[in-house]
DNA sequence: TATATTACTTATCAAATGATAACATAAAGG
DNA sequence: CCTTTATGTTATCATTTGATAAGTAATATA
């Protein structure tokens, strides 16, 4: 198989998710805060306990904005800070009782949109999808 | 099937395909242009020609500030406009020249990075990619 | 123990993006 | 023809995000 249409197929797949996700995503943001610090509690949502330099990193965000923007959502009370027990220099990130709620309703929205985009899907196709991605996180891409 | 389960399943899998594609599109941006101004051009680059209002609906910015930017990358010579001839009231956007040299270099280097990352597939694997791509984009992030 | 290194913070400035009002002009519809 | 609607532009301001320098405190290491 030619290496450059397949090139093309992944990347035409890839436009094709972002543009779907943007759709899914839409009216799902609190109006209290920016996406990006959206997107950090999210990864704090899926991730329970990370650091500072974790979220820094993961996100592409450098240290000094993504402890800044962290000081934004501890002073919104929807994270919790806590310095770490064997070493002190690292600070423990997780998501508040608050911050917990607020994702939570975020993903029912999202998934409502899911639903009304994604309805009447049967056992087998459900199924025949998660085996698509199970084959694509497999092969392309690849957890972190 | 558990429908939350399965969403669960979708989201996760959505994130990987972003962060994954973060990796891939590192170091493959022009310094001359911001990360916006080059989601139009990719945009443009694919759909051949389009109109401001296009522009604007499919990557969720305002008129306004769609006209903007694409006033910017015409001034970096980056986009040819045209008033359509039909309705004047519209301008046909296309890709330059230099525009369509700009987005063939950085998607070669797009592409070093997946092939850098995704090498080594067999013939069976690709086709087996492909065929769980086109399962995705029929039931799920179905294309615009 | 002195000196690096790591993890993080604060402050500040610049750049990118979003939001909105006001305007111009072309086309559509009565 | 007159009014309404659609397409786009310009200008302005606010917000978000990025980049960088300087500083603090804890840990690692020579």
């Amino acid at each position: 198989m030619d290496k450059n249409k397949f090139f093309q197929v992944v990347i035409n797949f890839i436009g094709n998710v972002h543009s779907s996700t943007h759709f899914l995503k839409k009216d799902a943001r609190s109006n209290k805060i920016t996406p990006q610090q959206h997107s950090i509690l999210e990864y704090v949502f899926f991730s329970k306990e990370v650091t500072t330099s974790q979220v820094a990193d993961c996100l592409n965000i450098s240290l000094p904005n993504a402890s800044r923007e962290l000081k934004k959502l501890f002073k919104l009370d929807l994270i919790i800070k806590e310095s770490n027990e064997k070493d002190r220099r690292k600070t423990t990130i997780s998501l508040s009782k608050p911050g917990q709620n607020l994702m939570l309703r975020t993903f029912e929205r999202i998934q409502k949109n899911f639903w009304k985009q994604a309805d009447e899907l049967s056992e087998d196709e459900m199924r025949s999808i998660i085996s698509s991605m199970k084959v694509l996180e497999k092969k392309v891409f690849i957890p972190y």
